[in-house]
Order: structure tokens, then C-alpha cells, then sequence
RNA sequence: GCGGGUGUAGUCUAGUGGUUAGGACGGGGGCUUCCCAAGCCUCUGACCCGGGUUCGAAUCCCGGCACCCGCACCA
């Protein structure tokens, strides 16, 4: 039995040497928080995101973003991650200890979240807020930004997105009018994130530029949400009490621990989990404590999976409300809103105006269009009127209108929509799928990626059983055969047959392709399963078909035909 | 950021002031080889960076960078 840290150190051999990623920029000294993904690693990450969009974007029928890395200033003060992402942090003269300054004024001051650095440091100075760890003189607060800042052109300040989420958000009446105007509506969209983290640690789980996958899904409340086919799908489910739960999707919802959105989610991130290979044995869905929720967030469940670094989030689901949408609403004046049609027009009488274009028109000249146009379309309460012409307050005299009473048909009402957010750390979920698939074979000590077929980089060996003509020759001829199939792979011939195997097994190659002797007489070659190490001969003719249903799981080793 | 530890070929490592820094695995070439890292020959390749001490530094000291463990942070 090995233990959980040898894992770590040989997950971390293999991948460096084989070429899954490693850090960046070493010929400079590196810079934490930062990786290179290699060929394996690069064609790894591209098949889990492939996965990811068939199942989360296709098969859902939501709707694909792209949207920039940068954005400006504004947006990420209507998102509240300018505000929210800037800490100050004081230092202890003494012991050297960081705090959060506003952590420690808690019980002292209201709201010391809200101090500046000046306010923060008089308040330290006055109730002689001394370090909690061994009472020394504590630093003036400094500024500590999780949000990477830039500049576009000359002087206008940006930020660097620490989620691709806002560039869905203020996209949402383009995505509803593209859905034409229904709800439920998912977007998606793949993408780096970036977060200047005090401290990356741990490879490819803390980065500082990373992959996510994120989506939005716009919901009205008032609709019910189906939970379709994953109903029955079993739930791993520690609530912030600390109560374990192993229910059924459906049982979540009746049981009010999950919102039906939040169930449907969670349901379809463990079939989407064990497609790619992840041990669902080792996956549970963790609520936030109150004071872990992010500043957006109502509740949020973190996916998280058992590694060697202990239980990790992967994937984070939160129920964002209307948060995102009315903050771009307030900060950019735009109507972000929905339409909710009603099941039959509601009636209702209500008073209006009708505009007196005679009294108008000479008053107000130019204005008075508009002025008429703003008259009629408002409800009419009673009392003096007043309207707001571009920022001018107008009094419009009495004899300018008359009130008259219409029955008015109204077919909806406008609303912010909900919002349910599955965000997927892609480079947690890369690492992940590599701990779990990691093993070494009982007798020889060899290690195996089991990844899956779907996900392995490279798909098949193919091989001379010895490196001798007319082996070598044919094995290249039906490497460029597998090739032109559009199956990754590879040919190798050095060594013998064994350690070809075994260093495909290293990569996770799911199949290796051996040509023998038998091979000129019958044109057969065997497959070689790498789990099982069975092999089946098929022949050449069949065999582009054949690995390409393997490789996209279609059909299965154990159930191919020996057809020669 | 703090404390502790660490930094030698692609990988794992030996070397604690003194010649051309040693080994294993890997990788390339060759021989051998009829199915799971066999063997032989051969080649390849490293002291994290900068400064200091010293006649001389991989080795000692200082600084930086990075990694690991713990603390803090993780919206």
C-alpha cells in the first residue's frame, strides 16, 4: 500500500517527464502560479473540454461564449470584484503574521469592511488592536488586489477577468433575444481566469492563470425546473451542518436541501464526472458555511474529489440569484430584465393622458414631441406633473392634458431572472482525472493511466513485434492509415515489445496496435488492451473503424470480435 | 506574506572546500529479440540565479527565484 503522498511525487515524476505540463518560464526562474501544458497534457485538457461542451452545451442546448480576457474597469465595480477583491492586510512587527485589517476590527467597529487604509489604520491605533498571535505592533494597512490590474491604450484601467462569468451577464438580453426570449436559458463559455493569489501552491490546483468552464443558466422562479432524467441519480451531500447525506437527486429537492436547478446540476455533474474518468467514490458535494459565501452568492455547493492534497474543489455551484444582472443594471442603466407572460392578459382599468399638442406645441417647442410622447406613456396618479426631460425637471400645466380611462390589457410583467452557476475548474478536474487514473500493475510494479478512451491523448500504439523488415515497414504503413482515420497515434520500435507497452501504459494509451508474423500471411494485427493486457487479433481492413469506435467508446474491448 | 525544509542531466539521486561532479533509469544509434521495461556495445546530458568569503565553492555566507510542509489567504 502506498501512501497518499507518493502518489503526489510520482504523478508529478511521470507528468514532467512525459510531457503533461510543467511550470512555466524555468529558463528564467520560474514564476509560481503559472504551467505549461505539454502535448499530453494540452491534448488531455482539449479532450475533457470536448467531453465538457457535448455534454453541458450540446446535449443541454445552451448557448457557446467567447467573450475577452480584459475588461474594463466599471464592469468589475458593478460585479463587486473590485471592492471585494482588494483586502487590507496589516503585518505583525514582531511575528511577522498577515491578517486581514478588517478581519481583526470585527466587534470593535461597525462595517469595517468600508474603512480605507487611513480609516482602517486609526481605528487599529485608537482601540490599540495589537496582533492576535503574540500582541506585537502591527503594520500601516496595505492594499492586497486578487484582481490582476492593466491599463488599455494611453490611461483607461482594466482588469484581467477573475471569472469569465461577467461576460455573460452583461450579455444576457443579446442571449435571451438569441433564445427568442425564453427561460430557461444556459450560456456557456470556456475560458482562462485570472487571480494573483498570495500564495500558489500545490501544481495545477492554485494557479494564477487558469481554465475554467462556467455556465450561466438564467431561471425564473415562478417556472418549475424539471429535473428530467437525472432524478435518479445518487447524491454525495454534506450540508454547512455538517450532516451527510447519500439521497437521490429527487430525494434532495422533497427533502428541501437542494433547490431543483441546484439538484439537476449536481445530478449531472457526477454522470459528466465518471465519463471522464474521475472515481465518483471519491467526489461529494459540500455546502458553504455562511461566512464562506462568496459576496454574489446565496448558497453554493463546492464539488469536491478526494486526492492526495485531501478533499479538493473541482467544481463550484452557486446560486447567484439576481445579483449579477441588477448590479449591471444599476451600473450601466441598461434593462436587463426578462419577460414573464402572463397565462391569459391580465385586465385592468388605469387612467391616462392624452397630450394637447395645441397648449404643448407653442409652450415647449422643440421639446414638445418628447415631452407628449413620455405624457402618454405614463399612469396617471393624480396630483401636479412633474416629468424628467434629460436631466430637467419640467412642470407640464393642467390644461396641457386631459386624464382619460382605458381598460388596459397587460400580457407579462419584466423580472430578473435567477441565476444557477456550474463553474468548473478545467486544470483541477486535468489533475484530477490523473490521481484517480493513476495505478501499478500488482505483479511488476508498472504504472498505468487508466484513462478513459475518450480522454486518453493519444488513443493507439502501433508496433513491430521485433524492429526488423517486413515488420516495421507495414506497422508504419498502418500507422499512416490510423492516422489518416483521425485517431491520434504514435509508432514505436525501439526496445523491446514489452517496454513499448509499457510506456504507452505510462501515457494512458488505451490500445496498442502489434504487427507479427502472422501478419504478412493473414494482413491481421493484434489489439492490445491496456488494463486487461488482452489482445485480439483483427484485421487490417476493419482496423481504422475499430479504433475509432473504441476511442470514442462506442463499443468496448471486451465485447469486440475476434473476426479473422 | 511568515516559520521550517529543499534546489546536482529529461527523471531519481551520490557527492559537505581541492583534478576531467559519480551512478541508476530514460533518450538517440547499433547488435540481439516471434508479445509485456531481458541483455550487450556506444553516444547524449546536470551543480536554480546573482553577489560575497577563499588561492580554490555544487559544498560556507548573503540576497533573489522556485518547490515541499505548516500558518495565513483562497471572493
Amino acid at each position: 500500500m502506498q501512501s497518499m503522498n507518493d502518489i503526489k511525487l510520482k504523478i508529478l515524476e511521470v507528468t514532467k517527464r512525459r510531457g503533461f505540463y510543467w511550470k512555466s518560464y524555468e529558463i528564467y526562474g520560474g514564476l509560481g502560479g503559472f504551467y505549461d501544458y505539454g502535448p499530453l497534457g494540452a491534448s488531455l485538457k482539449d479532450n475533457i473540454l470536448q467531453l465538457w461542451k457535448d455534454y453541458f452545451v450540446t446535449k443541454e442546448g445552451f448557448l457557446l461564449l467567447d467573450s475577452p480576457n480584459i475588461g474594463p474597469e466599471l464592469l468589475y465595480i458593478a460585479s463587486g470584484h473590485a471592492e471585494k477583491f482588494t483586502d487590507y492586510m496589516v503585518k505583525c512587527k514582531k511575528c511577522g503574521h498577515v491578517f486581514r485589517a478588517d478581519e481583526l476590527l470585527k466587534g470593535h467597529v461597525d462595517n469595517p469592511e468600508k474603512l480605507d487604509a487611513e480609516g482602517l489604520w486609526k481605528n487599529i491605533k485608537e482601540k490599540g488592536i495589537k496582533c492576535p498571535d503574540c500582541g506585537g505592533e502591527l503594520t500601516y494597512p496595505e492594499k492586497f488586489h486578487l484582481m490582476f490590474s492593466t491599463r488599455v491604450g494611453m490611461d483607461k484601467n482594466a482588469f484581467l477577468r477573475p471569472e469569465t462569468a461577467q461576460g455573460i451577464f452583461i450579455n444576457f438580453p443579446i442571449f435571451y433575444r438569441l433564445n427568442r426570449e425564453k427561460l430557461p436559458l444556459g450560456v456557456a463559455q470556456i475560458g482562462k481566469g485570472f487571480r494573483n493569489e498570495i500564495s500558489p501552491r500545490q501544481g495545477l490546483l492554485r494557479l494564477r492563470e487558469f481554465n475554467m468552464a462556467e455556465i450561466e443558466v438564467f431561471i425564473d422562479p415562478q417556472e418549475k425546473f424539471l429535473l428530467g432524467d437525472v432524478r435518479n441519480i445518487s447524491l454525495p451531500l454534506l450540508t454547512r451542518e455538517g450532516k451527510e447525506y447519500r439521497i437521490t437527486v429527487e430525494q434532495a429537492v422533497k427533502m428541501g436541501i437542494l433547490s431543483e436547478p441546484m439538484a439537476y446540476f449536481m445530478g449531472k455533474i457526477i454522470i459528466f464526472l465518471e465519463k471522464i474518468g474521475i472515481d465518483i467514490k471519491k467526489v461529494r458535494f459540500r455546502q458553504h458555511s455562511r461566512e464562506e459565501l462568496a459576496h454574489y452568492s446565496r448558497d453554493t455547493w463546492d464539488c469536491e474529489v478526494l486526492l492526495s492534497y485531501g478533499w479538493v474543489e473541482i467544481i463550484g455551484i452557486a446560486d447567484r440569484g439576481d445579483y449579477d444582472l441588477k448590479r449591471h443594471m444599476e451600473y450601466s442603466g441598461k434593462d436587463l430584465r426578462a419577460f414573464r407572460r402572463f397565462k391569459s392578459p391580465k385586465k385592468r382599468k388605469i387612467k391616462r393622458l392624452r397630450a394637447r399638442m395645441e397648449i404643448l406645441g407653442p409652450l415647449f417647442k422643440n421639446d414638445a414631441r418628447k415631452i407628449a410622447e413620455i405624457l402618454e406613456n405614463m399612469e396617471y396618479e393624480g396630483g401636479n406633473i412633474e416629468i424628467l426631460l434629460e436631466d430637467r425637471k419640467i412642470k407640464i400645466p393642467k390644461n396641457a392634458y386631459e386624464v382619460v380611462e382605458i381598460e388596459e390589457s397587460v400580457g407579462g410583467e419584466r423580472f430578473i431572472p435567477q441565476v444557477i452557476e456550474p463553474s468548473f475548474g478545467i486544470d483541477r478536474i486535468l489533475y484530477a482525472i490523473l490521481e484517480h487514473s493513476y495505478y501499478e500493475r500488482k505483479d511488476s510494479g508498472y504504472k498505468v493511466l487508466k484513462l478513459k478512451p475518450r480522454v486518453a491523448p493519444i488513443k493507439a500504439g502501433i508496433f513491430p513485434l521485433v524492429s526488423k523488415e517486413p515488420l516495421t515497414t507495414k506497422a508504419l504503413e498502418i500507422l499512416k492509415i490510423i492516422r489518416d482515420s483521425g485517431v491520434s497515434c504514435y509508432y514505436d520500435d525501439s526496445g523491446s515489445i514489452g517496454r513499448r507497452y509499457a510506456r504507452a501504459d505510462e501515457i494512458g494509451v488505451p490500445f496498442c496496435v502489434t504487427v507479427d508474423y502472422t501478419t504478412e500471411k493473414d494482413n491481421t494485427v493484434t489489439i492490445r488492451e491496456r488494463d486487461s493486457t488482452l489482445q485480439k487479433r483483427v484485421r487490417i481492413s476493419e482496423l481504422p473503424e475499430i479504433l475509432e469506435l473504441l476511442s470514442d467508446e462506442k463499443i468496448n474491448f471486451e465485447s469486440l470480435d475476434e473476426n479473422v
